[in-house]
DNA sequence: GGGTCCATAATC
DNA sequence: ATTATGGACCCT
């Protein structure tokens, strides 16, 4: 008998949010091993799922159980290290095994496709259809926006990238190919060839001592990589990486989501001459499919990914790196909500590879952690004779007056700056014109509708806009209490100082660089060419600005409003506030021209803003962790947050209270709960929010309540009627 | 008698 | 999540 298994049953994951897997039997002999996908029947529905185990027996009778109707893989899909990784973290996030199992696969797989490469057709402008002009087509416009499009896609589209943009026209591409004007060719996409050559720099002692560190390290190690920006982190990954390569080991890179990083993978296509993937949210399912393959296989020498990247089978992994390991784009936010940066951690420790997690400015979990000796700290300084680092400053605007939120001295910096031929980064993170729209006459406020919230004034677009739903309608051109016509922006927007900065400096160029200056694709990188430039002197941005990009004519960075954060009910507001001084500083300044941060305040008093001011970030994070010791926070405790939300006001808070009784019942006296209390927005998108805190000293203590409580809740009656999550290890306490 | 609309139960 | 079921309620 060939092959006989003596396993019968299967456990399976299935896609449904119940705590528990299913039992079939898998009739056909042969058997299919744990990561083998199955397509079972389940209730009325026939649903993919994924094999957890196998066994010769079970514990339910002939009649409870259900043959396997198909068997969709021969070999695993999922090795048994990925089998582990996502056991563990369905129990670490108390999270249906199922949802995890569908979280982690590319929504291809999940469907049941096969775990193949397909090749894509994809067509390329030739030589000869590259000096066609488009616009002389006038008989035949298909082919004219084809060729127009084509002529921006130097490594060609495929079908699914043409489909987007409503260009597939299979006729006109035929007609083209005929022409001789455009190509077709067949691409395994995903996989980028490599291309090096970048020159390696020669590295500073600190970065060696760094590389070395990494290199004679076998098997599991953490290593925090804490260094500024310009301080060389990217090349310690390079070298780190290249030594994977020759030992002939695979790397996984995680980045945050910022516009795919594209200096750093610029930097890594021309140093690295091995296959890389990427893995991001704008890759077509079919993309995403050959990469995660592409991987898998082993093909892929290097993925660089965003946190979901973290669920990529690797057959021969090397080293592991978390980028901006502090970023909170690095915790998923909603259904399944796992930090990437923590699982790829677990990971590192089971498949006995290095990490690095790399950061201008650690998580305080992080310093914690290497204060605690888990961790190897690996400090850059900033390069010996280049940059200094940028001088923070606190600028005191109590009673001061402002010119549309521009205290004098900072207007005042901003001349000497741009008169020496320097360029000047402005930070506020508030887009549209003023945040809120008030009447003059009788004070009416323009509120949303379903959101405890004003409206913002976008004044480009003629509309008011609320921020946390999307609801978006016109500017009203009169009050609609008292009909008077004088209604006006409060407060300041990003739109709003544009305007008065081209006002103020009318010999020089403003750039604006927000979400709404940005909504094009190819904008951003439009805005970002012309301030590196130098054609524009005044950069004016949000967040957006903070993260990826060097700006080396930069030399005076304001940031305008810096006083929001300090008083937030979030405890990690002050850490986040810190972070984002310390990377906004750190787009200035390069080489000869140290940069000058001002920071406009109320509270130049604030003890953590003096000490980060005076002392920098390591300063500022131990005064902060000090702080959390003292009131038990994380990382001093672990956190748990039950969150709640429906339409009506009291469901929410009703579910809160079950949730809560539930919960003391099965808990002792190290527990502490904080509410329900109502969620700082309560009201958001029309549906109102509640939450339920629940803080240990102990992490397997408050990890033994939850696995009572939560599936017990789960099953509740009240649970059905609302909607419900639990985030562990919240980076939001709102 | 026959529709719809919800709460409730079950899914190997 | 999805699908089925059983009343309550309302209609012609």
């Amino acid at each position: 008998m060939p092959n006989q298994s003596t396993a019968t049953y299967v456990r399976v994951a299935l896609p449904c949010p119940l705590y528990r897997s299913f039992d079939y039997r898998l009739d056909p002999v042969g058997g299919a091993a744990p990561g083998c996908r199955v397509r079972v029947p389940f209730g009325r529905r026939s649903l993919v799922g994924v094999i957890l185990e196998s066994s010769p027996r079970t514990e339910l009778r002939a009649d409870q159980i259900k043959p396997v109707s198909e068997v969709i893989d021969a070999r695993p899909l999922l090795p048994p290290d990925l089998l582990a990784l996502l056991h563990w973290a369905a129990g670490y996030y108390h999270h249906p095994v199922g949802e995890v199992f569908a979280q982690a696969l590319p929504a291809l797989l999940r469907q049941g496709r096969p775990a193949a490469i397909e090749q894509t057709r994809c067509w390329q402008l030739s030589p000869a259809g590259r000096a066609i002009d488009p616009a002389g087509l006038g008989r035949a416009p298909r082919q004219a926006a084809l060729l127009a499009w084509l002529a921006g896609c130097p490594d060609g589209a495929d079908r699914e990238q043409l489909q987007a943009r409503d260009l597939y026209r299979p006729d006109a591409l035929k007609a083209l190919v005929a022409k001789g004007w455009v190509k077709e060719l067949t691409a395994t996409p995903g996989l980028t060839p490599p291309q090096p050559g970048g020159t390696a720099p020669e590295l500073n002692p600190a970065q060696a001592t760094a590389v070395q560190a990494v290199a004679e390290h076998t098997g599991y190690g953490c290593f925090l990589l804490d260094g500024v920006t310009g301080s060389g982190k990217t090349e310690v990954y390079i070298r780190a990486i290249e030594q994977a390569l020759a030992a002939g080991r695979q790397t996984l890179l995680l980045v945050p989501e910022i516009g795919l990083t594209p200096q750093l993978m610029q930097r890594l296509r021309a140093r690295l001459a091995a296959p890389l993937v990427i893995l991001h949210s704008g890759l077509s399912e079919r993309e995403r499919l050959n990469a995660w393959v592409a991987a898998r296989d082993g093909a892929a020498r290097i993925v660089v990914g965003t946190r979901s990247a973290v669920f990529t089978p690797l057959p021969e992994p090397g080293l592991f790196i978390v980028d901006e390991e502090h970023d909170p784009s690095l915790k998923q936010q909603d259904g399944f909500r796992y930090s990437a940066r923590d699982l790829l951690i677990w990971r590192a420790r089971q498949q006995d590879v290095p990490i690095l997690l790399g950061s201008a400015t650690p998580s305080l979990e992080s310093l914690y952690n290497a204060d605690q000796g888990r961790y190897q700290r690996l400090h850059l300084p900033s390069r010996a004779g280049t940059a200094s680092a940028p001088a923070l400053k606190l600028l005191d605007i109590r009673g001061q007056p402002l010119r549309e939120g521009l205290a004098e001295p900072l207007i005042g910096a901003m001349h000497r700056h741009l008169e020496r031929g320097e360029q000047v980064l402005l930070f506020l993170n508030r887009r549209g014109f003023a945040p809120t729209l008030i009447c003059h006459e009788c004070g009416w406020v323009a509120a949303c509708q379903r959101c405890d919230s004003h409206l913002t004034l976008h004044q480009g677009r003629g509309r008011l806009h609320c921020h946390h739903c999307d609801a978006s309608q016109p500017v009203p051109v009169q009050c609609p209490e008292c009909g008077s016509p004088d209604l006006r922006g409060l407060g300041y927007g990003t739109e709003r100082i544009e305007q008065t900065l081209q006002a103020l400096f009318p010999g020089h160029t403003c750039l604006r660089i927000d979400r709404d200056s940005t909504r094009r694709k190819g904008q951003l990188e439009t805005l970002l060419e012309r301030a590196q430039s130098g054609e524009a002197q005044i950069l004016l941005g949000t967040q957006m600005l903070a993260k990826g990009h060097h700006f080396p004519g930069v030399t005076l960075v304001g940031i305008l409003e810096a006083d929001q954060r300090l008083f937030s009910s979030d405890f990690r507001a002050s850490e986040r506030l810190a972070q984002l001084i310390v990377q906004v500083a750190g787009r200035a300044g390069r080489a000869e021209r140290p940069g000058t941060v001002l920071i406009q305040t109320h509270h130049p008093d604030h003890p953590l803003l003096r000490r980060l001011v005076g002392e920098g970030y390591s300063a500022f994070a131990e005064a902060a962790l000090a702080e959390r010791r003292e009131t038990a926070l994380p990382p001093y405790a672990s956190l748990a947050l039950l969150r709640a939300e429906a339409t009506g006001r009291e469901a929410p808070r009703e579910f809160l209270e079950q949730a809560h009784t539930l919960a003391q019942q099965l808990s002792g006296p190290e527990i502490e709960f904080w509410g329900p209390v109502p969620a700082p927005m309560e009201k958001r998108a029309g549906r109102y929010r509640a939450q339920l805190l629940i803080q240990s000293p102990e992490r397997a203590a408050l990890h033994r309540l939850l696995r009572h409580w939560i599936p017990t809740l789960a099953e509740s009656p009240a649970a059905r009627r609302i909607r419900w999550s639990l985030d562990v290890d919240p980076v939001d306490t709102y």
